[in-house]
RNA sequence: AAGGGUAGACGGGUGGUCGCUCCGCUUUAGGCGGGGAGGAAAGUCCGGGCAUCGAGGGGCAGGAUGGUUCCUAACGGGAACCGGGGGUAACCCCAGGGAAAGUGCAACAGAAAAUAUACCGCCCUUUAAUCGGGGUAAGGGUGAAAUGGCGGGGUAAGAGCCCACCAGUCCCGCGGUGACGCGGGAGCUUUGUAAACCCCAUCCGAUGCAAGGCCAAAGAGGGUGCCGCCACGGCGGCAUGGAUGGCCCGUCCAGUACCCGGGUAGGCCGCUUGAGGUCCGGGGUGACCCGGAUCCUAGAGAAAUGAUCACCGUUUCCGCCUUCGGGCUGGAAAACAAAACCCGGCUUAUAGUCUACCCUUUUUU
RNA sequence: UGGGGUGUCGUCAAGCGGUAAGACACAGGCCUUUGGAGCCUGCAUUCGGAGGUUCGAAUCCUCCCGCCCCAG
């Protein structure tokens, strides 16, 4: 098993296409661009999926959106629930599409997430 | 120098750290090396390849195209030319077959809108005068369009009624592969609309890689088999049946075996070497073709090509300095847009930069 | 990725070659002490945008733009 504070983004990290369908999925928190989902799988690896709808940009506009929210994943995976697969849903652009501008807002919704989680 | 036309190129670069995907080699924790978006990848508007359906061979229906000759695998694409239109010019634009095969439509206005007609007018006639009868399409007026235009002759007034020139139609000759051009002659003349139906010519079978091929859980189906009935042809049942029992619960017994096709979840292939790129030589006005050498250049699948730092470079804006020539190791911004089976086009979007050739105007020589 | 549909006033819409109906809403007037109701009048510089065909285009053709739906 690989270990879980590295920061890489490799395929079984990754939600597939089953995972969508099956899982029930609970809304943790949401802010002004994104919304946090998440629910429990059976093996203790953090996986992770963003998707984004189609009227909400081209596809450049689109891909950039996804991979920086990737990237974030990648580089604050311990801000993730253990053993959970975590789905952010982009509700809509921010004004800039960058690390520095989206970034603040992510951590804010991860942040509320573990508050609500170490309550319960 | 200013303005314009045509054709084309580029679409920031280099290096580190972390990360993704594919391939190769090692090893199977992993490690190393290499490849990794575009000119439009877009819109999906056309044409092919490829694949399956039923040999898609003929016909109908339906659809598409429409000057000529060529290029091409093919095209609704391209090249050259012809005709028409625009521009001082370079150059650009055009779905550009047929209206005497037939049908439809032409609002309003106008007398009359497509084969008929006479509102005003003009002329002849009748009458005391008007009315009336007749001739006329020159003039007026209407309209997008009024029976070819203009001038002369002619006439009661007029009219292709006659003549010259021009436009159009047909015929002949010459030139051109051809669209067509030039010249001559004839009868004197046919409204427009086919991006209205239609006619003619040419082309098109349908569906699309979620095509299609291979492996193949689960569930359901069929057969063998077993049981029961039987008119011996078959029929019914097998996730339940039989025994006990009026029925339910319960208990006991039997059976739940093998094979088959189909192909769902999932996996693999199709999947990137191709009407391929680059260079050189040759042919052609050109699109393009021929020959030789050389290169291999993305293959994901809830979907890879990203994040960050440093340096360099171009342009613009702001700020500061200035010897007004500029300078700054200040700051900010920098297009349109991302493969989804693959090609050939078309169309649309595109910050900014650069190159070549050509045209016009002004100035200088 | 592939395949369809649609766009007309603020809203719902008719018209499908010949001056863009109608309803609701809105504005003004009449009536009323005032309001509502009723009655009268007005309201589309042009039919999503740009070209073309035609004497004439919302309508026909071409190319763009927006919205909606379907297959998996």
């Amino acid at each position: 098993m690989i270990c879980p504070m590295t920061r890489t983004l490799k395929k079984q990290e990754r939600l597939k296409r089953g995972d969508f369908r099956a899982a029930k999925w609970t809304k943790h928190s949401e802010t002004a661009h994104f919304v946090l989902l998440a629910a429990d799988n059976r093996c203790n690896v953090k996986r992770f999926a963003v998707t984004i709808r189609k009227k909400t940009g081209v596809a450049v506009v689109r891909n950039r959106a996804r991979r920086i929210v990737k990237e974030f994943f990648r580089l604050h995976k311990d801000l993730f629930g253990e053993g959970s697969n975590s789905l952010i849903r982009i509700k809509g652009l921010p004004q800039n599409l960058g690390m520095r501008e989206m970034e603040p807002e992510l951590q804010i919704l991860l942040s509320s997430m573990k508050r609500r989680t170490s309550i319960t």
